[in-house]
DNA sequence: CTTGACATTCTACGGCTTGTCGAATATAAT
DNA sequence: ATTATATTCGACAAGCCGTAGAATGTCAAG
C-alpha cells in the first residue's frame, strides 16, 4: 500500500523516497507530531528525527503539508487526500507528457490501469461519458 | 509541437529541459549528428556543442537514443519513437502514481485530456472497449 | 610524415534537490 | 534554575543537469 512515487531508472520522479514516506504517515493518520511520524518510520528504519522535521518543513515549504501548533507541539496534517495528490501530480505530468504523445499515453493509460485493476476500466468510460456530458453542457 | 516534459514546479521531472530539447531535435530530423542537432538548437540559443554532445552522451547512456558510427561521423537517432516513449515514460510515472490512488490520477487523466483535445475522449473510449474484449479473451 | 581542421571524449564546475544530522536555540516541565 | 523536550539552523554528501574548456583522436592535404 505504501507506494512509492520514484521511478528508480531515473526516468521520472514527483517526490523522493522519504518525502513519500512521511506523506504515507500522514494519510494514514490524518495528522502527526513529528515524534509520532518519526516513531512510525523507524519502526522500519533507523533515522534521525531531526531529518524527519527537516523533510517535514520542506514538504510544508512546497505546500504538500500544513504545520500548525497544536496544544504545545506542532502537528502536520496533509495539504491534500490522497486523491487530491494524485490528481494534482498526474495533471502536470501528464500535460506535459500530452505533449509529446497523447496517443502514446492514453494506451499507457489504459495498459496501466488494466494491469492494476481491471475493473476501474469501467469506471473510466462512467468518467468520460460524464465528462463528455459536462463538456457538451459547457458550451 | 515541441513540449517539455518538465514540471515547472518542482512537483515533477520527467527529462532535463536540454535533453528534451536534443530529443524533440532527434523526433523531428529522425537521426542526426551532434553538429546538426547543434546547430539546430543554436538558432535558438546560445550554446556549445560540446554541451550538445554530453547531453547526447548522457541520453544514449539512458538508453533513449542510440549512437551509431555513420561514414565517419557519428550519428544519433531516437531509440523509441514519441509514441513509445510517452508510453515508456507515462507507464513508469503511472503505476507510480497509482499507488497513490488509482481514483485520483483516473479522474486527472480525464481532465487532462479534455483539457488539450476533447475529442481524444472518445478515442480513449474506444481503447478501453478495446481493451477490455482483449482481457475478456485472455482468460 | 607533419600540420591542421574537425570530431569525440574527459574532466569539471555550479546550481538545485534530497537524505542525513549535529549543534544551537527555544520552550516546557520539574 | 535545571533538566528534558521540541524546533530551528546550518551543513555535508550524493546525484542530476546544464554548461563548457582541455585533451585527445581522426583524417585529409600538403
Amino acid at each position: 500500500m505504501a507506494g512509492s512515487v520514484r521511478s528508480r531508472e531515473g526516468s521520472s520522479k514527483v517526490l523522493g523516497s522519504l518525502e513519500q514516506e512521511i506523506l504515507d504517515v500522514l494519510w494514514k493518520r490524518d495528522e502527526a507530531t513529528g515524534k509520532t511520524i518519526h516513531a512510525d518510520i523507524k519502526t522500519v528504519r533507523d533515522i534521525a528525527i531531526t531529518t524527519v522535521l527537516t523533510v517535514l518543513e520542506r514538504l510544508a515549504k512546497k505546500g504538500y503539508i500544513r504545520k500548525q501548533k497544536g496544544e504545545s507541539v506542532f502537528v502536520f496534517r496533509p495539504a491534500f487526500s490522497k486523491e487530491e495528490f494524485a490528481r494534482e501530480v498526474s495533471n502536470g505530468v501528464l500535460k506535459d507528457i500530452f505533449e509529446i504523445s497523447r496517443a502514446g499515453a492514453c494506451a499507457s493509460f489504459v495498459d496501466a490501469l488494466a494491469e492494476t485493476d481491471p475493473l476501474e476500466l469501467d469506471k473510466l468510460s462512467a468518467l468520460i461519458e460524464h465528462k463528455k456530458k459536462e463538456l457538451a453542457k459547457g458550451r
